[in-house]
DNA sequence: CCGTACATGTAATGTGTTACATGATTTA
DNA sequence: TAAATCATGTAACACATTACATGTACGG
């Protein structure tokens, strides 16, 4: 579900991964990268850009210095204020409503050695951790017996699936995790 | 990310699940059983069901009908068109861009012997094992070598964790699919 | 030369969130 | 009797999708 005013550090971190890109690149890797987590359509990608650019986050860049500059693209670049606001975005911790913004800003740290990295997984291995045993919880109150499972089968099985689902992730996190502190 | 017209849908399967509900009580549930994979707030929930009650799919129950009905609640059920409606939905097969429709179709089928089960399911492993295939191929051409992973490492790292999402996703409905084969 | 992909932009519409508003009932 | 919860409703605003619109570059 679309959280307030995700797409422009989306935007900024794209950007900032890639030295300099074109709205049209963008559209690109939402299609083809990000696509599991967020989608963003040309439409809100281009006047978002110039509204950034308004805001001094971004740049344009220049004819001359482009890499190989045809057509009417336009280039952009992150400003010094720009990577300011994507580390504090990067910074902030997440919440247990914030938490479908983990993959989104762990796909933005490309340093292995980030300093970013560690708090970021452990918070989320927590939250994770906390969904899966509010899940276990309900799974023991809603279904206490056969015959509940019975009268709503597929709430029964989406439940077991969420169980299932968020232990997996909390797995794959305690491993990283694990990774991070050596 | 929100889909056109899911909202009216999901009302409509809470209230046919339990044979009767308030505005309130739907809202409840969103919080508590539904929040995984949707949310809404009261004030869409009490305009589209007034909406809905317009088009016949839902009618609001008389007084006396209510099971204890005190203050100023209103008890809606689902009406003959409404419940074809809400079977035309759930027989309406998943394609790859509906995908994350298939928890909330799961969830409003009560019976174990449903003949909507079997279809939804098995059309889900399809599109799930797709998309793990999908995400195995951007993992060698997007990260050939170890170079690749440390230039964007937290992208890296995203995609290993969608691969291991898919994949558990995929186990855990070929178990299910098999289940309901026997 | 025709279709597809590149490349950008705006307008209309649909959907969702937050804020504003009111009043009844229950519990401490 | 005050606070929390129940219960419903509307209005303003923020955000996303679809449609409309234009022009360039390239491959068959």
């Amino acid at each position: 579900m679309p959280k307030r005013r995700t797409l422009p550090y989306i935007l900024l971190g794209l950007i900032h991964s890639n030295q300099q890109m074109t709205g049209y690149q963008m559209m690109q890797e939402f299609k083809h990268e990000i696509s599991d987590f967020w989608t963003a359509s040309h439409s809100q990608i281009y006047p978002e850009l110039q509204r950034m650019a308004d805001d001094g986050w971004i740049r344009p860049l220049a004819l001359g210095k482009k890499v190989a500059s045809k057509r009417n693209q336009t280039y952009y670049q992150v400003t010094t204020t720009g990577e300011q606001v994507l580390t504090e975005w990067l910074e902030t911790p997440l919440t247990a409503n914030d938490d479908e913004l983990f993959p989104l800003k762990l796909f933005f740290i490309d340093d292995q050695n980030s300093k970013l990295l560690p708090p970021l997984i452990s918070r989320q291995l927590e939250l994770s951790t906390e969904r899966r045993n509010y899940l276990r919880h309900r799974m023991t109150t809603v279904f206490p017996n056969q015959t509940a499972i019975q009268a709503h089968y597929g709430h029964y099985l989406t439940l077991s699936r969420g169980i299932e689902r968020e232990s997996n992730y909390v797995s794959w996190l305690k491993k990283l995790d694990a990774e991070m502190k050596r």
